[in-house]
DNA sequence: CAGATAGTAGACAAGTCGGTCTACTTCTGT
DNA sequence: ACAGAAGTAGACCGACTTGTCTACTATCTG
């Protein structure tokens, strides 16, 4: 495998399981099996690393949830089966997000300050994503009215949003009482 | 003021802008104008300043939600009590919680990889704590059918933590939408 | 008045942090 | 075959980390 590729999902195994600051780049090139110059000639820094980490946790995440709820045809459909699959994920199901530790960007946002700053507006990028792509989801139900399009999008998404922060701190895996 | 509570409420301070390892005890005594040794008097280790700080912001937490959802009669208007008070925390409107940057608890839990740690403790017990403040409320309530006791704190419980994430990442200060 | 308690400033220890650099090797494309 | 890119190990830098300790002072209590 790429060495470059190694390393990011190296970091972001280490990123994801113990947080940003508690993982130093000694500790990423010695799991990784490598020098830290090959990763200091990819990444120019760990914030750039970081970076790359979560461009990677967004397009496996958009990835699965694109195709976790393609299927469904109505309103009600939708929503089971974006609860649903939310909860295979918090129960460590979904192979490629690995073992449930809450949400990266939640998390990686909680880490720093500034709210200006490259990560917090990558992890802002990603929330506006999977809002857009919960809304794109919805507009396809044939039962959709288009004029409750937007709040009931951001409903869900606040329902989703939510239900990873209980999985995580509570450890609530199964939500039964949001499918009414 | 008692120097341990000044201590308390400087790191907390930090601690909740910041983040937890973002933060070193240097800064923690410097901005406090207080002595190390001072600071070592009171709290054995950084952790267990932590864990006060914690229990600090557990304290006004409730006690503020007590107070701010101690009116309503029916089901519906303890929903919209309880959104709009949230709304104000989001705008830093309520001066006993300071600037608002998301969920202090949301946020160290982030930081600490072990489930079974005393601060992770701490954080889940701060949630449980919330979702019995809830339900006690919403018991309360005239109209409010007990066997849907569980399920409907649960709902509000969920609807709220997904309201602060999406306040703290994207920004989103105002949720017309969960009022109807 | 004596003794304990709480406070001050700051040196110090031992280790980790991100990041740079040297010296050397291995792989790859023309 | 040879140049250059990509890799290796690890020493090294300065700054920062948590936590301890000395030496001294102020304040409170019996």
């Amino acid at each position: 495998m790429d060495k470059r590729t190694h390393i990011i999902l190296t970091a972001l195994s280490l990123f994801y399981q113990k947080g940003i600051h508690s993982v130093g780049i000694n500790e990423i090139i010695s799991v990784a099996g490598v020098a830290k110059k090959t990763m200091y000639h990819h990444f120019a820094s760990k914030d750039e690393l970081l970076l790359a980490c979560l461009s990677e946790r967004h397009n496996r995440f958009i990835h699965w949830l694109t195709h976790a709820t393609s299927k469904q045809t109505t309103v009600e459909e939708f929503k089971a089966t974006l609860i649903s699959c939310h909860e295979a994920w918090f129960n460590s199901e979904v192979t490629e997000l690995g073992d449930f530790n809450g949400c990266l960007f939640i998390n990686t946002a909680a880490e720093f300050a500034d709210p200006a700053s490259p990560i917090n507006q990558a992890c802002k990028e990603h929330k506006m994503a999977v809002q857009q792509l919960i809304k794109k989801r919805l507009s396809a139900c044939n039962n959709m009215e288009s004029s409750q399009l937007d709040s009931h999008s951001h409903y869900l998404m606040t329902l989703v949003e939510g239900m990873i922060c209980q999985a995580k701190l509570v450890g609530i895996k199964q939500f039964p009482h949001l499918k009414q």
